[in-house]
DNA sequence: CGATAGCTTGAGTCTTATCAACGTATGTGG
DNA sequence: CCACATACGTTGATAAGACTCAAGCTATCG
């Protein structure tokens, strides 16, 4: 079976996407306007900042990230997409892309075009309803990731990254205490806004207490427990 | 005229809200299901973290701030919110809200209950899509504050912050060159992951360069240009 | 008028960036 | 299949930016 024959029903991780809650023959519908690609490989470009935006895109596999340009023509890495997740959102509002996309590996995608999304949206309910949590879902990650970046050190965002992409990993059924890190540390301090010499130097301390081990891109999770205090624990209901 | 009275229509800053590009009869039917409560008053709390998302909030008149406890129950300030802004988009996803909600200042606010909003969302194509568009743009700006935070120094934040408040008060037509800090420096503070110290030492050198002049809680930009060249200009477009 | 929250100022310290140099994978073409 | 080039990661020394602590000042409100 080509790659061009998946539909939703059959997709791993559609209860990530779009068609949670939707009955069969709306999601044959929704499967209507979903345009599968061709595999995208390691540094193939997605879209680009200011392009108008076509299509929203859902990762099936693989993993890309999204980044602007400073005005030095720096890269500044703004979020990374596992399978599942939707890429995009920031473009709605505008009709322009906010932000380049790039395959960190070779993944497999959705396009969504967004007129005919829309006008789907319209019709049925449970996928206007699925959008605006999937929206939400993302303002709300933005805020964490803010709150993680403003109030936490070095070493607690190094912590508090590697149980991320635990998580995420673990949400899509995959192993979440060993998994292969899709990006380079580079992208991690970039990400993070730190040295790549800090990264490095905060992995390897994480290794000396044993609570993460690395090898090459492999990263194995030791003790979640330890490695979740030391991340600080996060924000949560009070008075 | 009471404020209960007030209706979208008569409304200042309905441009920038939901009713932008509905037609007249549209809009009366938003109109029906908003609720316009008594005017909250500083330090009044919206809602609480947890509670059940049962209304988004439009701020019409005032300034309120959102916040989470972290786990030593200090507030973490997730954002500052000015009229024609939503509250609350952060809690569709999980149904509940996702942080606390608390006036700065007296303020105007009407209630739209979440229900209602999503079935009409679903019978006026132009609300759905602007609700789309909001949350869009909320999640664009909560990256573009990522990459302030994570990028840029103490200086650059301090003076960034201030530009974002004169711009916001420009989009709404009030005078964007001279204003109120609605929020005390501590709050500020907290919001950029600063100290207070750092903060009130800042604003003072963005004083003695003449760029700004601040007399108790009322900014007055001096010269925007060379203001923002000093919080570094922004990202952009590049191949 | 006094109490309190908010702001200012200075001195010392610590975290993390920067710079420089070196080590290790990876992959390409000969 | 090896050798080289290049990207990626490590390590150490130094420096700077921002925090912390401490103390004093100034609005504001009852």
């Amino acid at each position: 079976m080509s790659s061009n024959q998946i539909n939703c029903q059959s997709c791993s991780i559609s209860r990530l996407c779009l068609p949670v809650m939707l009955a069969d023959s709306e999601i044959e519908h929704l499967d209507s306007i979903i345009k599968r690609r061709k595999p995208y490989h390691k540094d193939d470009v997605l879209f680009r900042y200011g392009e108008p935006l076509e299509s929203l895109y859902a990762v099936r596999s693989g993993c890309l990230k999204t980044y602007t340009l400073d005005a030095d023509g720096v890269e500044q890495i703004t979020g990374f997409y596992l399978p599942g997740e939707i890429i995009g959102l920031d473009g709605i509002g505008e009709g322009k892309h906010q932000s380049f996309a790039k395959a960190l590996d070779t993944s497999l995608i959705c396009a969504l075009p967004y007129n005919k999304l829309d006008l789907l949206a319209g019709q049925i309910p449970g996928l206007r309803s699925q959008l605006l949590k999937i929206m939400s879902h993302e303002i709300q990650e933005d805020k964490t990731l803010f709150l993680l970046l403003n109030k936490k050190n070095a070493e607690q965002r190094v912590a508090a990254f590697i149980i991320n992409l635990s998580k995420r990993y673990a949400n899509r059924g995959l192993a979440s205490h060993c998994f292969q890190l899709p990006m380079t540390q580079v992208d991690i301090a970039n990400y993070l806004g730190m040295a790549v010499e800090t990264i490095s130097r905060l992995l390897k301390k994480l290794q000396k207490l044993e609570l993460i081990q690395i090898k090459q891109k492999e990263v194995t999770i030791l003790d979640m427990a330890q490695l979740s205090q030391y991340a600080g624990t996060s924000c949560h209901i009070h008075s």
